[in-house]
Order: C-alpha cells, then structure tokens, then sequence
DNA sequence: CTCTTCCGTGACTTGAGGTCACTGTTATGG
DNA sequence: CCATAACAGTGACCTCAAGTCACGGAAGAG
C-alpha cells in the first residue's frame, strides 16, 4: 500500500455508483414505469432505450447511470410487473372457503378480465417467460424461485391442509405442475384473443372457455387431487364437485 | 411488418435474387449446420453472424443472400434442429406393444442419453422456446402446429385406440397438455444438470431421476388415462402398473 | 469465345447500446 | 451566506454488429 490514507478515489473499480440520494428512488420510479410500457409496447428486442429517455425528456445516459444495461432495466420492469399481480390467496374469502380449486376456478376465469383492465404487466411477464435472452431468463427464474409472486407454495400447504391435494407426492412437483400447467393455459387462454397465433392449439374460445376451465380443472384434480376413496371418511363438502 | 421468413420470398422487384444453381442448396445447408454450432454455444444474442462467416470461410454478406436476416437463419436451424428429434412413435416396437406411457416412459428415459450424444440440437430448441423475440416465437409455433414435429397427435391417436386415453376430452386437450408438461418436465430434468439454474424447482436429481419419471407418469395417467372402472374390462395387462 | 446470369465479396451504412469527461445542483460545514 | 464536496444529469462520442450494394469474377448457353 503506501498511498495516502485518504485518498478514497483508490477504487480501481470504476463501477457506476448506485443512486443514493432521496429524489433518487423516485426517478427510478418513473423510468422503470415508462420502461415497462415501451416493452410491452414493442417487444424487448424492439424497445428502445432512446425513445425511453425521450419519452421521460431524459438524456440516454441517466438511464444507464440507474440501471447497468438494458437487460437490467428489463429485470427491474418485470420484477415489478410481477409483483403487481395477486397472489393465488388475495381470492375472496368465500371463494377461499370453497377450497383449492374454486380459488384456481377464480382466478382462471377472472384473468381475462384483469388482463383487459392492464394488459401491461401481462404483456411484460410474457416477454420474461418467452421472449428474452436465455441468460436473462435464468435471472428471472431465480427470481421467481425466491419470491414465489403468485405465492403457490403457500396456495399448495392450503391445498394440502384442506386435504384437497394429494400427500403422496412432494410439494415441490405440485408446485411445478401447477406452476408449468396454469401458466401455460393462462396464456392459450389469453393469448387467443390478444395475440392470435402465438401459442398452439386450443382453437377457438368464444363462449366453450367457461367449458375449458371446466375441463382444466378436472383434469387438474385427478391429476394433484386427494383421491375420492369410495368408503372413507371423504370430506368433500368443501369440494366443488362436478363431473361430466 | 417484417415477418421473419428465411427463404427471401418472391422479390417485388429486382431485390436479391434467391439462389437457384445447383450447389447452392448445399451451401445452405453448410450453413444452416454452422449457424446452429454457434448459435447452441453462445446463444441467441451473443451468436454473431460475422463468425459464422468466418468460420465458413466465406464473407459476411453470402449469409445474408441465403437468409434474409439473422432471425431467419435461426429459425431455419431451430426447424431443422427440431426435425432432427425422434417422433414419439419412433419408438422400438416392443416398446410401443406395451403401450402410451410406456412409450412416454422410454423418451423420458432415454432423453437425457441422447442429449449426452449431441446436445446442440437441444440447446436450439431450449432457445426457439424460451430464448428469442415474440415475433419470432410466433413463427415458431405456427410452425410446430403445422409441422408437428414430435408426432404428438398422432401419439395421442395411438393411446386413444388403445383406451389408453380419456375419450371425454377433446384431442387437443390432450395434446396441448401433454405438449406443456412433458416439454417442461424434460426441460427440468436436462437442465438440472446441463444448466443449474435456468428452470426451477425439481431439486436435485441424482438417483432420484427415475422415481420423478415414475411420479410423472402416474401423475399424467391420471389426469388424461382412461380411468381404471374396478369391475369392466379392464385391459391393464399392457400397462406399466407399479403404484406407490 | 462471348454474352448473360448468377454468386460472392468486402467496404460501407445504419443504428442501437453503452461510456465518460464535464457541468449544473444540492446538501453540508464553517 | 459562502465554500466545498458529492452527486445527478448531460450529450457528444465510442463500439460494434446487423444488414446493403456496386462491383468483379465464375459458370452456363449459344
């Protein structure tokens, strides 16, 4: 070393200091809510860092003295487009009451509308899952992982308490399954009327989705549910039992 | 507009002419192959076409008279790439004899030690579905519906013949969740190893491997097989029935 | 051998992400 | 109330990769 003790300025790192001041968080703020609508907008790819600034009256470079890259800034939209979702359990009480899969039924056949109210976030969480950099993706998903937005763990332990799901399998594969299978129908639903062609199959949707969900949700059930057993103790009052 | 169309479709005027001499098709094709080498290595964005030229050995701009843009050269790699994997179908015939999960079964299975003998084609697919703009993914999954590539639906006739499968729910019901799930699960399996991180949940996979395919099979047999009637005709001699 | 058609080329253009030395601006301290 | 330091914001600038084009050469056809 050597050097005189009070030279601060030694950091060989360069590194762009994070915003520190208390206006700060504000600015910050507002460009990831700008951000977020010209993603949704035009795609990631065709987003652009420049019409953002502009949009905000910005120059270029204060964007990137907040956010590293635009990647970066695209984590920091998606996290908060996430974020602004409900979690599966913020169903109303009465519908909680009607157990796990009256609270999936909610939330399947409300999607459309919420969507129809912001699309934004949605249009957001789907350039995350589909339409960016794998490496990104990977953030993402650890991301995902940790905070568990939508709160399905928790959503499976009621499940699983209510004796609605099936104990002979880990948590972790509910999870997933729910996860992988709610999330894709969510989009063939949605996307069929927003963004015809991009996801497969599941043709038309007019009035047969209430049918749909039907469907889905009693495959569902035989696929993750706790097993009618003919001659038990079945607790099934809290079920929303129908069948073909 | 700008779809990503690879092969340059019929120039309004005197735009580039598409190749037409003999040897040209060859050339694509030498393409195509390098093209999907660096594309599986660094990724989508961070392929740069200039090395591909140059591992070529040609010049940057011969690319572009084959291949309209960089999207539509990888969407020619994603098609072939995808077009290199087996059909479900394409199975052994023993295997087959003894049924639709068993087939499913076998593929599971055998995945990862076929990704072990060339992970490229893979690493493309993983791209094409997770890994590039929308708009690319929307021409990408026209494409899977049309072309079908793993033989799905025809997959899904064979178990239906078979009774191995739900005759109250429509055919692409059952195609599109078997398409997702086995999709996602495979992706979960090989990318525990091949990618730490990039999907997430299904912890660790060392021996446990087959008893997750075994879960996942019996999961699927419940929510798309034919239901087990305990006094009928019971056709289980070709099922693989182990059951916790 | 010549003419036409096509093919490959590489220098060039375009345009977006990202950087940096500098200048205003705001908070602290005497 | 000014001096000083730390920071926010700027926009000209850089880098670098996709995509273009006028040209020269090669490959048929006659």
């Amino acid at each position: 070393m050597g050097g005189i003790a009070s030279n601060p300025v030694s950091p060989p790192r360069h590194q762009r200091h994070l915003p520190q001041r208390p206006g700060s968080e504000a600015k910050r703020s507002r460009i990831v809510e700008i951000a977020m609508q010209h993603f949704a907008e035009q795609g990631y790819q065709a987003a652009r860092v420049g019409d953002m600034a502009a949009a905000l009256g910005i120059a270029k470079g204060s964007i990137f003295q907040h956010f590293r890259s635009k990647d970066g800034l695209f984590f920091e939209v998606y996290k908060r487009a996430v974020r602004s979702f409900p979690k599966y359990l913020d169903a109303p009480a009465e519908v909680k009451n009607r157990g796990f899969f009256e609270v999936l039924r909610y939330w399947l056949a409300s999607t459309e509308h919420l969507l129809h109210e912001d699309w934004i976030p949605y249009r957001i969480s789907l350039l995350g899952n589909y339409g960016t950099d794998l490496t990104l993706k990977r953030e993402i998903n650890r991301f995902l992982i940790i905070e568990d937005p939508y709160g399905t763990v928790a959503f499976v332990r009621f499940g699983l308490e209510r004796r609605q799901l099936r104990k002979d399998m880990d948590v972790e594969m509910i999870v997933s399954i729910l996860d992988w299978t709610v999330e894709r129908f969510q989009d063939a639903l949605l996307t069929a009327e927003f963004d015809p062609g991009l996801f497969r199959r599941q043709g038309e949707m007019p009035e047969k989705k209430e049918a749909r969900i039907q469907q889905f949700l009693d495959l569902l059930q035989r696929a993750i549910g706790e097993p009618v057993v003919s001659s038990r103790n079945a607790r099934l009052e809290t079920r929303g039992d129908r069948r073909g």
